[in-house]
DNA sequence: ATGAGATTGATATAACGTATCTTAATTGGT
DNA sequence: ACCAATTAAGATACGTTATATCAATCTCAT
């Protein structure tokens, strides 16, 4: 039940807009803006609410389409994870991480849509794919999504 | 690889209809249609297209939205999975067996929407289970599904 | 400052699904 | 056999997620 450190919303951001720079691209404004509804709302959202979340909160109009294509783009620097399970996005939870990671898999909550990050054993994962493979198929990712119910929504 | 016995279509719908009238229910005609198209094809599909199965393959309108409430009807049965995962429906693929059946795992490919049911072994899915319990949140269904690739669609 | 490339806007459309109200079919009790 | 109650099905409207396409705007290096 430990948590990883706290960043606060800027540092994150901040941590974002560097780490485009040194891959040679842009986190512009709008993105920003798109990111920040992300990581504010610590939880899965979808293109809709997100434009819904700019025009309420931030007071700036952003059309959905335009929304998708930053999504698009913030996937693309792997600063957002697309959930097809919940057919919503989350924030990576390791923007602030220096290191690489393994192959994360999603814990989605179907009641409030928290999202958490686990790496799942390699033992496990092997046997999966495994029994998988018995059958003549195989895991199309090793980037899971699991629908959950977290501690406050179990009830 | 070995594959369960082959039964025609016929011999299923009659199993499912006897079923069904031994809970009382009834396998009415255009409820048999649906299960039909989707035995027949072998794969998972949308209401969408059932409805059009039923139009362009056996002559007969049936709206979609008459497909959905059929779909339904058919999973209340245990008839029919509904598949998050691929927002589409697939024949169980153990209406032609007496014996009650563990929680069904899907492997759903992503390039013909053919669907594999397996049965993850008991140690693979408390090791899971565990893992997910570990962070505080616990699965919302032990019957998961998994975006594969089948043997013809991974070359 | 200017032109290529990247970014964003605007509009239309597709696919999947739910809600609601109405109509039709079926069943069971008298 | 008939009627009321239940079940099944049709029809319409709308909501949500997503893609495609074309036009406009911004950015940066020359």
């Amino acid at each position: 039940m430990n948590q990883d450190p706290v960043f606060s919303t800027s540092e994150i951001l901040d941590r974002a807009e560097n780490y485009c720079k040194s891959r040679g691209t842009r986190l512009t404004d709008k993105r920003k803006k798109v990111l920040k509804g992300l990581v504010d709302s610590k939880k899965a959202m979808s293109a809709y609410e997100l434009a819904d979340y700019c025009r309420d909160e931030l007071d700036f109009q952003l059309p959905p389409m335009s929304v998708y294509r930053i999504l698009d783009f913030l996937e693309s620097e792997h600063l957002v994870h697309r959930l097809d399970l919940a057919k919503k996005y989350v924030a990576c939870s390791h923007i602030t991480c220096d290191h690489q990671h393994e192959q994360p898999q999603f814990l989605i909550c179907k009641g409030c849509y928290r999202v958490r990050e686990i790496s799942i054993k390699r033992g496990l994962m092997n046997s999966l794919n495994e029994s998988v493979a018995k059958v003549g198929f195989s895991l199309a990712s090793q980037q899971l999504e699991f629908d959950c119910l977290c501690g406050d929504c179990s009830g």
